[in-house]
DNA sequence: GATGAATGAGGATTCATTCAT
DNA sequence: GATGAATGAATCCTCATTCAT
């Protein structure tokens, strides 16, 4: 059966990865609004058509080519909750989060598109995700759970809320950064960290 | 000669009204992508070339018309480092940004859009912004400050930086819903602040 | 409000017109698969996006292009019925039959695609006839009538029916031409008639 | 060099066989301008490129799925002459125009398409005709005339004429079936022979 | 004989912008 | 000041056909 994103051949593997390469550096470059299907397959050195041999429309292969590129750092995030106990909970965040950043990285201008463009919204929502993979808010809930109970976290607080909390931070962080004099993200989510744990409150 | 800009008759004024009003509306309820040139004419009751007598382009006028409504909420947010010392800081920080959040409810396609779209970001960065007019981050960093002049606040926080940090994670509420169950943005909001002035350590 | 098909100005109207005529003599000439919206657009001296001013898709454009050569012979066909009694059955019919011919030699191209092509009949389906403008079988079927109340036709024929196969007659014939040696439209009408006429039973 | 007709090994015939008979269900079942060979070779369970194998085109192709279905109709349509003198004349056409209706009904499509298609139209002029093959049309005008030597049809009549003047008909009933209420095919058909043997006139 | 990936010209359609009236 | 017709480049996508494996 005939199906699109079913690249059997060696050759078809390896366009279906340039193709994936591509659209992602020309998200990441120009955009997703500029990023088109024929610059796409320039990119990738195919044909237009080629394209379509392995996605079903352009949202599908921009939405492909984000997802691909989450998978590891998701992967590297699973590990977090057993780092509970470990470290100081300060830098436990701050690495995680920073993980988070890199991937987002390329992510951004995606996600930011999807709450403009209904059309990539839809291909987002269709999309089949792995239910196993854990997704973030989950796993830095545990995590933050777990330093709960070993006490080195306020025991009035939801995790949930708090993990929520700190995502939500980032997201705006990467995506609406702060006027100059811009500091760099890295330094920006440690302060934001430092802040939240604190607190405001004397 | 006057090109754009043309309201200096009644006539012209109330078009250019009409203008803005309909793109702040398109805008608010199909998004900036499907927000046309042809949409906006229509909605204002106008001809598609009136517009280019008021506007040089597109993103000029989403940009004016975002701007329009950011002004009555700025203007009362200016009051807020005025209520330093009054009520309580928690209070007073959820009002703040509530009334923010309202302005945002309009702004923030055009936001979103801003950050895909470079022609956009262009014209945002080529419009005279008034230079009087105190800006969000700004005002809310003066009432932190004077909060903490008066000891309801750390002193070793910076107060630019924790107001970054609110209007961010503000953004980033709005922007990046929580997946569900979701609650309503004016209790997230309570609750985040909430969080960060008490902070997560114990 | 901005329709399309609305052309107010005079240069709207003419540019209209040209549009028009420049789909009937392609899809006369070269067929409905092969009359595409560039053709038109550039044997109308237009730009192809002018097209969709006037017409919201290509089919729609077509249909329109073939009810326009319509009009005129169905105003004609409606006086059919006041020849009864006047000169032979079989000429009135043949002239009748040749005046439908006449029309449907632009029409058919059209028609035939609309037998292939799901959006052209779907176009034909949404489109709003005129309901006061007489269709040829009722026409041809109210003459029927009146010369059998003439005692000029058989009193046991259905006059619907006969109308609705003299239709079909001219249809296929048109359409399916019977391999040469082929005799000119006109007289297989003619011919036809006249066997319909007078029957094939002894 | 056999470059297509590739059905030499009893593998090749049925591939063939496979690929004509997805076609004809095909066209049948959602028209010509769907049937892409790409959706042919997919429901024939064969890759896309072995349609070349065994078709030089799509025409080609299509056109010999159409064919294949004449023949058995045409077969047994070859009897018709001999029922000369036996039954009903008007059964005996009903009957006739039947089958070939129920041959129609998988080939009209195609035929429709020919006559908007000028590639069709072509492949089918270049096709190599059996012809030995007796015709719908000749077979028609034999029976006919068989019948008129036995005095049971006028003497005046060109048999071919009559004959041609039936499947015109059957074509155009089929074609372009009259408006609702409609009736079945079955029926109509029987309406019109027996009107077209009666005659019209009193 | 068969595969299926690749091709690429061509399709209909959109839309910000210009300009004669 | 306003109109609205016209523009035309650009967009995503289709599909019959070819060719290396």
């Amino acid at each position: 059966m005939l199906r699109h994103d079913a690249a059997v051949t060696q050759r078809g593997q390896s366009t279906r990865a340039a193709l994936l390469a591509a659209a992602a550096r020309l998200v990441h470059d120009v955009g997703y609004t500029q990023t088109t299907t024929r610059a796409v397959a320039q990119a990738a050195g195919v044909a237009e058509g080629t394209l379509y041999r392995h996605f079903p429309d352009k949202a599908s292969l921009l939405l492909a080519a984000a997802l691909e590129q989450h998978a590891p750092i998701i992967e590297q995030m699973a590990q977090l909750p057993g780092r509970a106990g470990a470290g100081a909970v300060r830098d436990n965040l701050v690495d995680c989060l920073e993980q988070l950043a890199r991937m987002r990285e390329t992510l951004l201008p995606l996600e930011l598109a999807m709450l403009s463009d209904p059309d990539l919204a839809a291909a987002r929502d269709s999309a089949v995700l792995d239910p196993e993979r854990p997704d973030p808010p989950t796993v830095l809930a545990d995590y933050l759970r777990a330093e709960q109970q070993l006490g080195r976290l306020r025991q009035d607080v939801d995790p949930t809320e708090a993990a929520v909390l700190l995502l939500v931070l980032l997201f705006g962080l990467m995506a609406a950064p702060p006027p100059p004099p811009s500091v760099p993200l890295r330094l920006s989510v440690r302060r934001a960290v430092e802040l939240l744990l604190m607190g405001l409150t004397p």
